[in-house]
DNA sequence: GTAGGGCTATAC
DNA sequence: GTATAGCCCTAC
């Protein structure tokens, strides 16, 4: 694997997840639904390693749980509400990191508090109860307030003045000082150079998360570089350096940053690959694409794939792909040449890449993490360095896409304007038609039976009546579109979200960074569908479609130890008679499905650290509820399908 | 911590 | 009833 790779990879990684924070701490929680996807969907590409790698991304797994609790119906693993989800990534975060036991408390409990209010606003009451007696300290300071929610509960009453008192924006703003308290994300490598290069300037025009690329030419630089750049960075403005700046301040700091390869190399490799590119048949590199991608059902489970192909994605060699979407003409691409980086692990659902392009009359290069699948609709997340044919400047974007005639881009652009000099960073969301993205088509479903989903991709709970899902794309930038898909478990999804680096529908359920959604309005007419985002998928939820009262209070009561962790005190009838059973076999849990994400996770680690060594390969990602017994277990469903 | 067999829950 | 993914238990 190419050693650069994966340094260019932490390096992306580093500056979404820095990024993502910011928005947060800055109350753009739309823009941080969007760059957690993107660093979502990086979770596969190899990485330089780092240790706090996991942890930042267990941070972001929190937040964007917090970011998505006022939503009852999506979902993160199923069948927890996002702010369940978030108790369960609290708990591990308190494992990993040295946290107070009374600062654990204090979180525990306002996570429980918000839900209990998120419940009651939403008219949840039986919910809100039993969140209530469950996870509401009843210490002697939350005494009266758990009186009083007790009461709203028993009153069935969805609105009082209490709690119009209570603010989820100061909520997530609270829950982001608890992260922040715990692990400060240091700033990004990507962003030291800039601004050592002394050309880290803010834009005065800051440009929102939907505006155009073509503000670039807008924007003013009367702010102040540091305090603006944040919000020129958080509002999608732009830095802009120039290539040269950048190779200098890459000399300066590449020795104090631990980076052993010379800029040069980077870019020696760069017009080596494009003179390769030129010599090899484009073919080639469409069909490596296809034939790793486990989604096309005959292909993942035939195992047929030639082994060039996996060679060169296991390995992780410098290769160039072109595939259709990169063929297809594009405002950023087509007049570029392009070489690619490849950067997804061998059985990845879908094509997933680190291109880097260099245009030969302009010395431009773009640096391109792509998700893609080669579908009439594809989703291409992608991250983006490159130098503006005219400018000579640098760009990076993340870019989501889809080539179909609904697309859907958001792009996160480090640029250099030749006119100006300037640094921008910006991002931009586009589409070309007014739907920002298609999430759902229910033809693709069968021609892509597994795609892998976005982060953001949310699943909708039909926690009431249990019948339907529909699965939208991404929290903040749902597509309402109708829902067309309908999938059961086993069939494959399709889905394309605007922030789903890509839409993964794996017939096993899974649990996602990212919620998932379902319509509540149409989930009674239709199967169960799941997406799979970097977590994402299609699954069918037995407990909820279970009618009877005694099944739905073992799923709770399931639902509710996943959450807390702990064993609950059950004094009604369930409870004695699972006391009766003894202690013997556990006669009742949950199934918890794998998610594509996960499954590509386990993937990864084994090719790795070998199959085998489970505790290290659960460690070095981001599990949640998976013990390293799962890891196996996982492992030998996947051997026995034939999916490794 | 890991491997392997058996069991359970679920879909069909 | 059968098949099977995922979980549990036990031995090492």
């Amino acid at each position: 694997m190419s050693e650069d790779e994966r340094i260019i990879n932490r390096w992306f990684f580093d500056v979404c997840v820095f990024k993502a924070l910011e928005s947060f701490r800055n109350g753009d929680y739309t823009f941080f639904a969007k760059i957690t996807n993107v660093v979502e969907s990086m979770v596969a590409l190899p990485m330089d390693g780092r240790g706090d790698t996991v942890l930042k991304l267990r941070c972001m797994q929190f937040l964007s749980r917090v970011n998505n609790g006022d939503k009852l119906d999506l979902t993160f693993e199923e069948p927890k509400t996002p702010l369940e989800s978030a108790l369960a990534v609290l708990e591990s975060l308190c494992r990993e990191l040295d946290v107070p036991q009374r600062e654990q408390q204090r979180v525990h409990n306002a996570i429980a508090e918000m839900l209990i209010v998120v419940c009651i606003r939403s008219g949840e009451f039986e919910k809100a109860e039993e969140i209530l007696h469950r996870h509401f300290s009843a210490a002697a300071d939350t005494a009266g307030k758990k009186k009083l929610l007790a009461s709203l509960i028993q009153r069935r009453r969805s609105s009082h003045s209490v709690l119009q008192l209570i603010s989820y924006s100061d909520f997530k703003q609270d829950m982001l000082e608890f992260i922040e308290r715990l692990y400060r994300v240091p700033e990004p490598f990507l962003t030291q150079m800039l601004k050592r290069s002394g050309h880290l300037r803010p834009s005065a025009e800051p440009t929102t998360s939907s505006s155009s690329s073509s503000s670039r030419k807008g924007r003013s630089s009367t702010q102040k570089p540091s305090a603006a750049a944040a919000a020129a960075e958080h509002h999608g403005g732009v830095w802009c350096v120039s290539l040269q700046s950048v190779r200098q301040v890459y000399g300066e700091l590449s020795e104090e940053c631990g980076v052993s390869v010379p800029f040069s190399r980077l870019l020696e490799e760069v017009e080596l690959e494009a003179q390769q590119q030129s010599q090899e048949p484009p073919g080639d590199e469409l069909n490596l694409a296809l034939s790793e991608t486990p989604m096309e059902p005959v292909e993942s489970v035939s195992g047929r794939e030639p082994r060039v192909t996996l060679r060169r994605y296991t390995g992780m060699t410098i290769s160039r792909l072109v595939t259709e979407g990169d063929s297809q003409p594009s405002e950023d691409d087509s007049q570029d040449n392009i070489t690619q980086i490849s950067g997804c692990s061998p059985l990845q659902k879908s094509p997933q890449r680190l291109v880097i392009r260099s245009d030969p009359e302009s010395d431009d290069l773009e640096v391109q993490p792509v998700r893609r699948k080669s579908t009439d609709k594809q989703c291409d997340n992608r991250l983006i360095i490159r130098s503006d044919p005219e400018s000579d400047d640098l760009e990076v974007q993340p870019v989501r896409r889809k080539s179909t005639d609904k697309q859907c881009v958001n792009r996160l652009i480090i640029r250099s304007d030749p006119e100006s000099d300037d640094l921008e960073v910006k991002t931009v969301r586009q589409s070309s038609t007014d739907k920002q993205c298609d999430n759902s088509s229910s033809g693709e479903s069968r021609s892509t039976p597994a795609r892998h989903s976005v982060p953001p991709s949310v699943r909708r709970s039909g926690k009431k009546t249990h019948n339907s899902r529909r699965v939208v794309v991404s929290s903040d930038e749902e597509c309402e579109d109708p829902p067309s898909d309908r999938q059961t478990a086993g069939q494959e999804p399709h889905h394309s979200s605007v922030n789903d680096p890509e839409c993964v529908l794996e017939r096993a359920a899974p649990q996602s960074s990212t919620p998932a959604r379902h319509s509540r309005a149409t989930r009674s007419n239709h199967s169960e569908s799941e997406v799979h985002s970097t977590r994402p998928q299609v699954r069918s939820s037995p407990a909820d479609s279970r009618s009877s009262s005694s099944g739905k209070r073992r799923a709770k009561r399931a639902r509710w130890q996943d959450a807390s962790g702990i064993q609950e005190d059950w004094s009604d009838e369930e409870s004695l008679f699972s006391a009766a059973s003894g202690p013997s076999r556990k006669k009742k849990y949950t199934k918890k499905l794998w998610t594509v994400q996960e499954s590509d996770w386990l993937k990864e680690g084994v090719r790795r650290f070998g199959v085998g060594r489970w505790e290290p390969i659960r460690s070095a990602f981001p599990f949640t509820g998976r013990t390293a017994c799962n890891l196996k277990d996982r492992w030998r469903t996947m051997v026995k399908l034939k999916m490794v």
